[in-house]
Parts: C-alpha cells; sequence; structure tokens
DNA sequence: ATATTAGTTTGATAGTTATGGAACCATCGA
DNA sequence: TCGATGGTTCCATAACTATCAAACTAATAT
C-alpha cells in the first residue's frame, strides 16, 4: 500500500523529473490514459522523448533514465510510434494521490 | 512554487519517514493545525518523538533527523512542552497537495 | 547539586541517486 | 543496405541520503 505511494512520491522528488511530468501533463491537457487504451490518439496530444530533451536541458541520457523512473512508478506511459515514444500520463495515480491527501484531511 | 512541492515529496519518498507523518496524522485525528496555533492542545491528541522512537524501531539520532526533514518541509510542527516535544501535522501543505494532483486531473 | 529522562547534533559510513559520455538498438527515408 | 535520427543501456563518478554511536543540550525530579 505504501509502497506505491513511496514510488510515486520518490519519482517527483526530483525537481528535473516534477518538471518533466508536468510538461507531459501540461502537453497532454485533459487527455488522459489508463494503461490499456493509451495508444488511442498518443500522438495528437502527447509529447515525446526528445521535446522533453530539448525543453530542459538535459543529456538524452539523463531524460532516459528520469522518464524510466517516472514510468516503473507508474505516473506515465511510453508508447513507440514509429520513431518517436510519446509521453502520456496516467490517471488512476492522480486519483490515488489526491484521495491520499484528500483522506488524511477529513478523517 | 515548484520548490515547496520538491520539499513536500522529498520529505515524504522515503518509507520510515512516511510512516511516521502517518503516525503523526493519525494521533493527530482530526486535530489539525495552523504554524501559529498548534500549542493549543497539542498534549492531548498530538504524538510525541519517543512515540515515534519506539514505534518504529530507529535510533533516536535517526528518529530526530526523519522528523527535522518532515518539519523543514513545513509538514509538521514540532512543540516543546516540559520534558516532551510534541508532533503536530499542519493542514495547509495538505490542502497544497490535494490541489496540486486535483488540478492535474480537472485540467 | 545531581541523577534521570527526552531529544539533538556531530561525525562517520554504507548505500543510493543524478548525471552524462560512449556504445548500442530501433525505425525510417533514400 | 546504408545513413540519419530518436532513444536506451552500460559504465563511471560526484553528490546526496539513511543510519547510528557518541557526545551533547534541555527540562525535571529528588
Amino acid at each position: 500500500m505504501n509502497d506505491k505511494l513511496i514510488n510515486f512520491f520518490t519519482a517527483l522528488s526530483n525537481d528535473q523529473r516534477l518538471a518533466i511530468f508536468q510538461k507531459i501533463c501540461e502537453k497532454t491537457h485533459c487527455c488522459f490514459y489508463d494503461s490499456t487504451n493509451a495508444e488511442i490518439s498518443a500522438d495528437l496530444y502527447s509529447c515525446n522523448v526528445g521535446e522533453i530533451s530539448s525543453t530542459f536541458e538535459l543529456a538524452p541520457a539523463t531524460v532516459s533514465h528520469h522518464l524510466k523512473e517516472l514510468k516503473n512508478a507508474g505516473l506515465i506511459n511510453m508508447q513507440r510510434k514509429g520513431k518517436f515514444i510519446y509521453l502520456t500520463p496516467l490517471q488512476e495515480p492522480l486519483e490515488e494521490l489526491e484521495l491520499f491527501f484528500s483522506g488524511i484531511l477529513n478523517r
């Protein structure tokens, strides 16, 4: 139970990674996906890895590491379409996190 | 803006610290404080540092470090009353965190 | 005053994390 | 099939984190 939360918090506890996650959420505005249907129109609204690399001045390797962490934490989906890998935020973890904090507040 | 979030997430990204924070919130059930009025009846509902030390099998020094991080992040209040230091969760950060996630979800 | 209890700070160490260069794999266009 | 582009993995390193023992400070009780 807490393991999942720890993974979320760890993933978001680095300034670069938080910024990357925010950019992914921003770019994908109001278009959330679950892990199964994330493919639908991913390329329309999603950002790809290169966009992250050029926005934040980080080496591709570094970006790759950060994205892997966000993905392993379960916060984003990565989906290759041809040459590009598209990034989409997942809805469930955000809901879980919102619930975690509202749950404490409303106790 | 993000700095505060980073501090929250970093503080909650360690399993011991998250558990400690949860215990503080639990013990202080429905009695939140802001940093100014936290002193009111803190001793009635709050846990003290020793309670944390004995609950989690950690050396006092370790607990002290973790609590300092939670405090520096702005998540808890520490208030000495005589021999004991009482721990209370703060409400604002929890609200900010809830809002951060609901804000992304409702965009 | 002194002993006791509560907690912090200092300093050391083992483990983890962030970063990027270099070599690699994947896909596409010519 | 070959070159170019997009990304990852491997490896090394510097920075940071978690932990605790030992020495300390704070408050109380006797």
